[in-house]
Formats: structure tokens, sequence, C-alpha cells
DNA sequence: TGTTAGCACTCTCTCTTAATGAGTGCTAAT
DNA sequence: ATTAGCACTCATTAAGAGAGAGTGCTAACA
């Protein structure tokens, strides 16, 4: 069957009726708000049409048309034009990231922050990518005589620590010296690229402190792993009470405990390397679990490397006009902000 | 009235009938489950009793009692029977605290979980309280030419870090000597007695790095603010969906939306300073919000010195006797764990 | 041939009513 | 002082009756 300019027309006028009243839509509605000059039973005949060809559902028979998931891929990829932020909004935005801040997690938590309150949607934003991030000092502070600290700072100001027992006897001045070799080792490297093996090495070949070194290399290891879930910054988890369909009890638990997995939706955008904004529409979702949301990502980058996703998860019938503009907007002013922080 | 053994009883019976069932308590309940070998005609008696005096309420005229706040208040004083933990409990405990950790943050997080998942109620939880830890050691590290980072080491391994700018032309040297002036200043001293005055003082005497100083003096602020809310570990938000007096999707928003307020949180639970475990219930919270939920808290220590609180909220038909002997069970095994961590 | 008015039909939602049942308070007997 | 008996209250549930929204089909129309 041919998908004619009048069928996307009404298809059109389906969807964005169902996208803000969330009630299943009827022939009349549509010959009444969004007059197209036909009348309703020629629409109920396109509609019939729109139905086979699987781009819309009846909930029953008697009842109006709400769209499937076929139906919002075909809205979202030919039928949607880009929405402007209004001035209120960028302004809102801008003034926020104005401030000076001393904590670059505070950035990322305010953009969550920031995407939720804007879109009334949930936000997901990850930190950046460690593996991308260099090394800038590491160290190992004596905290008393039975630990020291180990930390490593990164060019992005994030701080990664470590306790790790130091055995007896051990002082300053041998901290500082392994302090000194790993400095010379890793200072200026990727993160995602430091290798143990000088380290592993150096530990073979010493006959005391080679628990130390065990555990100063686990704690290293731990520190610059790259899949740690401490780096998923939340936004307005609790908006999905404001749509009927999430007002059962048990639905909303099962969505709340889904965004209390870190690891999952830190795996659900890290995935998403394409540059730009990105939209999956339900079923269309690898996690079984979001079968009935939609998420859309961008990515964040400091000068022009890739080094983050921001995410928002809603209803299948998201705004996805406004919110794929949204996060269009976000993704390069927090670039733009980031960038400008770390220029070099 | 007198307030004679066997009324004693019947509010026992009806406030531990309420607490598992939820359901308002009728007089045959009390005559069959709890049989004191009196007739329910009796206990109704007693009942109105009771009523009048303050201890049960009645939703409506034809349905059994409830406790009342009070009635809770007079149960938790003198009826309640402290309750042992299970051997698995106690185990399951104890098995994750032997766990080896390398953040101390990380002992207070896990802290939330086991306690949430216990009592199946909120759990939160404050990190040490930052007042009563020592500094060990403050750095300046560059990251590139624009920016340091301040870090400041405590004794319990927590690190407080900041950005700051640095002007053009300060070299590594400088930062150095600056740290040192630091650690001199600050090494060993306890956060909550920390005067920047000498660090002003400097300053005034200053005529170059002015601008540099100020940022110092405000990340140095910022570090130390004893108010933070990042100290505040939250676990099982969701468990209040448990309970069907929460079923209602209203209810249940504005509690996690409470549950976000990480500032009244915290200022919640400071505020309990006597040791050992307390509890609140109802209508005595100072928090309007609060007037529905009970919270039994309790604090840990290290080395005898208070360092911190926990807390249970949960609905006023609370399980007392089990979450009370929890809290004080978890409260000594954490306080343990953290003095053998840190004995001196 | 495409469009439209008319109409019977379907299904949900809401409102009313009646029945049920749990629980009480009071009275009178023990 | 205790208890059996009983009338009364109130929430909850189930069933039934409309109302209303919307459809699909048919036949008439341009």
């Amino acid at each position: 069957m041919e998908l004619g300019e009048r069928k996307l027309q009404i298809l059109q006028a389906i969807i964005e009726d169902y996208i803000t009243t969330g009630e299943p839509v009827g022939s009349r509605t549509i010959a009444k708000k969004y007059g197209i000059g036909i009348s309703p039973a020629t629409i109920r005949n396109e509609m019939a049409d729109l139905e086979e060809m699987g781009y819309l559902e009846q909930p029953h028979t008697s009842a109006g048309r709400i769209p499937s998931d076929r139906g919002y891929r075909l809205y979202v990829d030919r039928l949607i034009k880009a929405e402007r932020l209004s001035i209120n909004e960028a302004n809102y935005i801008k003034d926020i990231y104005d401030k000076k801040t001393r904590h670059i997690e505070q950035v990322i938590f305010q953009t969550s922050k920031i995407l939720s309150d804007i879109t009334n949607y949930t936000a997901v934003v990850l930190g950046p990518k460690l593996s991308s991030v260099l090394v800038k000092h590491i160290q190992l502070v004596p905290i008393d005589n039975r630990f020291a600290l180990l930390m490593v700072v990164t060019n992005t100001g994030i701080v990664r620590d470590a306790m790790i027992p130091i055995p007896q006897g051990v002082g300053v001045d041998y901290l500082t010296r392994i302090s000194n070799i790993l400095n010379y080792l890793y200072r200026d490297k990727n993160l995602g690229e430091i290798s143990l093996d000088p380290l592993i090495e150096m530990r073979d070949e010493m006959i005391q402190n080679r628990e130390f070194f065990n555990s100063l290399v686990d704690a290293i290891t731990e520190s610059i792993d790259i899949g740690d879930i401490s780096e998923v910054y939340l936004g307005g988890t609790t908006n999905i009470f404001n749509y009927p369909e999430y007002q059962d009890i048990l639905k909303a638990k099962e969505f709340l405990n889904l965004m209390e997995q870190k690891e999952l939706l830190y795996k659900l955008l890290a995935r998403s390397h394409d540059k730009g904004v990105s939209v999956t529409i339900g079923e269309e979702n690898q996690c079984e679990e979001l079968r009935d949301f939609s998420i859309i990502t961008a990515t964040y980058n400091i000068n022009g490397k890739t080094m983050g996703t921001m995410g928002i998860i809603g209803p299948t019938r998201m705004e996805y006009s406004k919110t794929i503009s949204v996060m269009d907007f976000m993704g390069k002013t927090l670039s733009n902000y980031l960038t400008r922080l770390f220029k070099s």
C-alpha cells in the first residue's frame, strides 16, 4: 500500500495528539483539531490503512488509535522538524553553566538536573569517559602507620583514590620514592592505555614488600577501572509519575529499581558512540525492561573528542521533537563549556 | 483512669497485630489470636478505655482500632523487649564487613544497603562527621597551565578536592611551596578547628597573586565545609512501596522527593547526638513532611568517639522491636569495624 | 472512483443500588 | 466484673444500567 502525503499528515496528527493527551485518538478529533478538510469517515478509512501497515494500533475495537513503535519511528525519521528552545530555556541553561565550579562532577550533575527539569523525563548522564582521560599525578600519602592513600589525579580534575595497607617499618621516604616511580611511569598517560606490567615486573624482582606491591597493583587497577559505576548521574527519577501510564505503583517501582542499577544504565548509554543525537524507541531497546520506554541520547566532547554520553528516558509517547532539540542543544553547550574549561 | 496490666496486654496485642497486618484490629481477633482468657465484649470495653486515654484510634465507627502515635510511644518505651538477630542475619552482616575495602565510603554505602535489606525500610547513613576528622595531607597539584587541584586527605582516607585557577607564570615550585605551608599549618588538625586566618593574613601581605589566594581560601573553605551533603547515603528508597499505606502514587512521590533532599536528611540525622538507639514516632518529628513516618537512629563511633549516624525511615507501624535491635547491632558492628581499621 | 452521511454495533467507564460482613456500643443477664 | 445478645454503622464488593466515544460497513453522492 502507498504511504501518501495525506496518510502521513493523518499519522502525524494522531501521533502529536497522542503525545500530548495520552488518550487514544479518534477520527473526529483529527477532523476537528487538525482539520485537513476531509471528513471523519475518510479519516477512518485512512486510519484502517495505517493500522494495516503497522503504524497504528487499537487498544480495543471501539477505541481510537494509538501509534505503534513503528509509527513513532516513522514520525521521528520523517515527520519531525527541529524545534528551537525558547529564549527562557536557553538562558536558564546558560546561566547555570556560567557559574564557576571547582568540581567537574558538579557540572555533570547539574547537567542531569537541567535535562530532567526541562524535559520532565528522567535524565542519565555519564561522567567523562575515563579511558580518554590523562593521568597528571599519582601519589602515595601516608595516613597512619598502617595505611597509605593512593591518589590518581586526572586532567579533568577527577581524583581516584584507594587505601592500601603498608608494611611495618615503611617510611615516608619509601612512599615518596614509589610515588616518583609511579609518576615517571604514568604521568600524561591515558587512563585507558596504562599498563601494569612494569609494576608487576618490579614486584617480581622484589624480596621485601611483595604484599605491599600486590595491594598497590590492585588499588591502581581498581582506580583506573573504566567501568566504574560511580560515574552515573541521575536526575528527575520521579518525573515518571507525571505520566498517567505510570500511575500504576508496580510499574513505577519497577522503573525506579531499574534506575538504581547503575551498571545497566552505564552499559545502556556507553553503547551509543555515534556523535550527535540518537533515538531508541520502545521495542528497539536491547534491554528487556525498557521495552516500554524511549531513550534519546547525545554525546558531549572536549576539544572535539567524545568524552561522555547523556540520555533521557521517558514513555514511548515522548515529546520527540522537543526532546531531541534539547539534547542537541545540551550536548553542544556542555561540550563548549568543557572545552573552554580545559582548552590547552 | 488506671493503665492496668490487662490493658497493657491488650494494647500490646493490638499494636503487634496492626504492625504485621496493617489492618484495624477488632476485639474478636484479639480474643482469638492472643487469647488472654477474656471475651471479645470485655476486650471491647478495655479498648474503649484505651481509646479514651489516647492510645488507640478508630478510623470509623464500625472499624477496629489502630494505635495512635502515643500508643506506639508507650509500646516502644514500656512493652518492647529486645530481639536477637537471627544467626543468618548476623552472619550476613559480618560477612559483608569481613571483606577488605579500599574506600571508607564503600563501607558506609554497604551499611545503608544492609540496613535497608534487613529491615525492608529506607536507610539513611551519614558519613564520618568531618568536624572530628584529621587532616593528614594537603597538596596543590598542577593539572595544566591554568588549573591546579587542591586535595585534602584525611585520616579516614576521604579526599576532598577542588579545582582552582592558577595565575600565569606560576610554576610547580611555587605550588609546592604553598603546599608545604598548608601542610605546616593544617596537618593533624581537626577539620572542625581549622582556621583560615593565617592564610588570609598571608594574602593581605601579598602584592602578587592575591586573586589566587582568594580562590585558595574559597576552595579550602568549601572542602572543609562540614555541612556537605555528599556524605548522605541512601538505601532501599523503593521499599516504601511494599506497604499498603503507601500504595498511593502521590504519597509515594512525595516520599521519594523528600529522600532526594539530602540537606534535609542530613539535618534530620545530624541532630541526634545521643549515643545509642533513638526512636522518633510520627508526630514527634520536627519535620512536617515526616509526620507519617517513624525514624530510628543509631550512632557509630571510632575509638569511642561518635563519628556518624545511621537511620531507618518507615511507616509509623514499624516493626520497632526488630528494627531497634538491628540498629543497635549495626551501630556496634560498624563501630567495631571502623575502630579496628583505624586503631592507632 | 474517492468521499461522505447514516447507522448499528462494540466496548469502556461511571453511577446506582443492593448485599455482605466486620466490628462496635449498649443492655440485660450471669 | 464479665459476657451473651442484638441492633446499628460503615466500608467494600458485585451486579446492572446508561452514557459516550468510536468504529466498520453500507449506500448515496460528486
